[in-house]
DNA sequence: CTCTTTATAAACCGATTGGTTGATTACAAG
DNA sequence: CTTGTAATCAACCAATCGGTTTATAAAGAG
């Protein structure tokens, strides 16, 4: 199966983009639960449900194992963190952006009377 | 324009769930840059980059300012921190989780003997 | 074996996505 | 005014998404 980096990325940014699925991380996040457990607070079928752990699945945000006939699904941490790295790769760049936006503007407030280059 | 708390996260966590807007994201983490200059890298037309831009922009994840007939796109790096916010309240429970599965663990192992199942 | 529980598979449907092309707005320069 | 540039709007299309209903598989319990 085609899963390169960007393709998880798809799938796990594409899974937390539904308020039932994010619903059922938060769940699953105070331990395992069977797709039973997690329809019974949501109106909508079990069929759904079991669609939606298929997303989070194959997002590899949660894994399954067997009980007899049961299918507990359980929360793997290690995809959530992979998507803060992402996240945090970008937004942590910003901020140093700013960190040396304010050391240009350092730079320009000394050499206020040098010739003014064109940041275009 | 209704921007819920659920809804806030279904759009930035839908925005992101695409290869194109992440390289937007990760271009605009350099810089601001206008609509023209973000198609350039993109086999896909300018139209096309300018509903990606909306996409992220609904998603409040970039802003947008005038400078004569240019739209600059900014990255606005709060959105992406609550972001690692919603998904760190996860991964940072179930790890404490893991604390208290090693108490459930010890007890079961001065338990041990008892059938698995149901305990007759 | 049959019956029940748990869960998935398959087919279908309306709404949304991501892309295209063509027309239109907004602004500045000649 | 006309021309050119930057960007959006509008209509359209194939593919996907989220949900349903119906049918089916898999594993105990009696």
């Amino acid at each position: 199966m085609n899963t390169s980096d960007d393709d998880l990325l798809d799938r796990a940014f594409l899974a937390l983009a539904d308020p039932a699925r994010r619903r059922i991380i938060a769940r699953l996040s105070r331990g395992p639960a069977t797709v039973n457990e997690l329809a019974e607070p949501f109106a909508i079928s079990k069929q759904a449900v079991s669609k939606h752990i298929q997303v989070l699945e194959q997002a590899q945000l949660v894994t399954r194992s067997r009980d007899a006939q049961r299918r507990p699904v359980h929360l793997d941490p290690a995809r959530l963190e992979a998507l803060t790295a992402w996240i945090d790769r970008y937004r942590l760049v910003r901020e140093e952006q700013f960190r040396n936006l304010d050391a240009v503007l350092s730079e320009q407030a000394a050499s206020r009377g040098r010739q003014t280059k064109d940041p275009s």
